[in-house]
Order: structure tokens, then sequence, then C-alpha cells
DNA sequence: GTTTCTGCAAAGCCTTTGCAGGCGG
DNA sequence: CCGCCTGCAAAGGCTTTGCAGAAAC
């Protein structure tokens, strides 16, 4: 498990505590569930170790931020998102307004436009994770049809 | 104002009212204060108004959501943002993640992006309001000085 | 006259914080 | 052993909701 390693050497350089309980959520975000808010990560944390404290969770998230392993998000709703930066290559979302799905898009799909802020603003722009509001296929071809029918 | 007119329109459609509190929320943002939390909004009314209340204009910013009037973002710290849609020609923003600054940038530049999105995915991008984080010039430059030196 | 809207107050939701005891190093 | 970390509980910030009276149409 490559991420646990590098956890726990960031955790040592830093006079941190490697603790089973951070070691617990790691594993937890490891499993890639689709973007976990903190309250299912700790749910899954819960049925291993129903012991361990949500606000646990949360600082823990705060601080595998803070050492760049997690990056965090949100969809929309008032919900922070959090997923793991080792396990899937770079991506983005594209969510549909219309029915709520999550697409998912390489972010070499973004390249383009991170290389024309750099030329243009100098602008070095850190696309982890971004969250594109739209209209899927399906659902503009449906909005597209009511229109031509009204 | 055109707004108003549109916002009116947009009420009677729908067998709503225009109160004066409405107006009011809609003259207030009609100001273009950049980006207000709906608490400066709040301030601003009751500056005008002191019996208005804030959850008269979270209504309202509700409302003139719903009417594709205003669009709504977040800048990274857990509060909603709000802007007219007619006022300022579409536009996006840089969030310098190390001074905090806010860039405005054409919508036109994310274009590229908006047709390559709508060729591969069929996905209708909305990009009303991206914020895209990352560092701005004087940042990375001093981020990688740093690195040199060190 | 109705139906929608408002102000008030209270609750709601997610997240953060203070603290005393526990545990990693 | 020292200092960080945890669980517990409580507070915190922002936003939403229930309700009775007021206002728009």
């Amino acid at each position: 498990m490559c991420c646990e390693e590098k956890f726990l050497q960031q955790l040592r350089e830093r006079g941190l505590r490697f603790t089973p309980q951070r070691e617990l959520v790691l594993r937890i975000l490891h499993e890639g569930i689709e973007h976990p808010t903190a309250e299912e990560i700790f749910a899954r944390v819960s049925a291993v170790s129903p012991a361990v404290d949500l606000s646990t969770v949360y600082r823990t998230l705060e601080l595998l931020q803070a050492l760049d392993l997690v990056a965090s998000f949100d969809l929309g709703d008032g919900q922070r998102r959090y997923e793991l930066l080792t396990i899937h290559h770079p991506h983005h979302h594209l969510l549909c307004r219309g029915c709520g799905r999550l697409i998912t898009i390489e972010a070499a799909e973004a390249q383009p436009l991170v290389d024309a802020l750099q030329q243009s603003h100098g602008f070095a722009a850190q696309l982890e994770h971004l969250v594109i509001p739209g209209l899927c296929k399906a659902c503009s071809d449906a909005a597209g049809s009511v229109r031509q029918v009204a």
C-alpha cells in the first residue's frame, strides 16, 4: 500500500503520530468509494471500529489534505467530498444538472485550458478535481426536443 | 433596469408576487458588489430597509437562481456567493491559493474546453462562474525561488 | 378574498473546538 | 515520560423551515 508508506513518512517528518484511527481512515479511502462525504467515510470506519468518532474522521481528513494525500471538493450540495489523490489517475467531473449524473473525464482534457492560463496570466492552475456543471447528452437532447415540440 | 423587467415578467408568468423586498434585493445585487455572500447582501438591504429579514434574502436569492437571474458559487470557504447574471459579461475566476487573490478572466478563455466537452462527450457545459484554484504569477514565482534557494 | 410572502424564531445541517484522559514514540 | 491524539460533548456558522399575520393581485 503505497499511500500508507507516504503517509507514514510524512507523519514522521513532522513528528506526528501514526494511529490506528488514521490508518483506518486511509484504508477506507483506499477502497475507492466514489466521492465519499465525511459522514460516509465515518459510516465505513464505524463498521470496522465503532469507537472511532466523527470528529476524528474530520481531523484526519484535514490532516490528509494538508499532506496533499487527499483532495476535497463540493458537488454543489453543501457537503464536502473527499478523495485520495494517489489511487485514481487525475480526473475531473461533468455534473449533469438535469439527471444528476456524474461523468468522469481525463484530466488531460482540461490541459489546454491549464496551458492557456499559464500563458496568458502566468497562473498555475491546480485542477485536481474540477466539477463542471452542465447538461449531459441525454438531458440536452431531451431539452432540445421539448423546445422543438413547444 | 432591464433585469427588473425580466424579473417582473418571470414572476407574473408563474403567478408570483413582486414585493418591495424582492425588488430591493435585486437592486442591491445590481449595484455589482463583488461576489457578495447572503450576509453581505443582507447588510446592504438592512441599511435601506432595516425590517427585512435575512431569511427573506435567502428566499429571494433562491428564487432568483431558479429564474436563472442569479448564479451562486463557492470560493472555497464554506460560504455561498451570489451574482447577477445580467450585469457583467460572462467571466470566470482564478483563485490564488497563495495570496487569496481573485483574478477575473473572460469566459471566452474557457470556450475551447466547453467546445471540447461538447465534441467528446456531447456534454453542454454551463460555465457561468467557474472558480479555478491555483497559484498566481507572483506566488508561483515566490514558490519557485524558495525551491531554488533550498 | 385568496394565495403568496414576510418576519420572527427556532431548528437543521455539517463541521469545528475545548477538554481530560489515553496512547504513540 | 512527553506531547500528540482521541472520544465526548458542546458550540459554531450558515442556511432552512414552521407559523401566524400582512400584503399583493
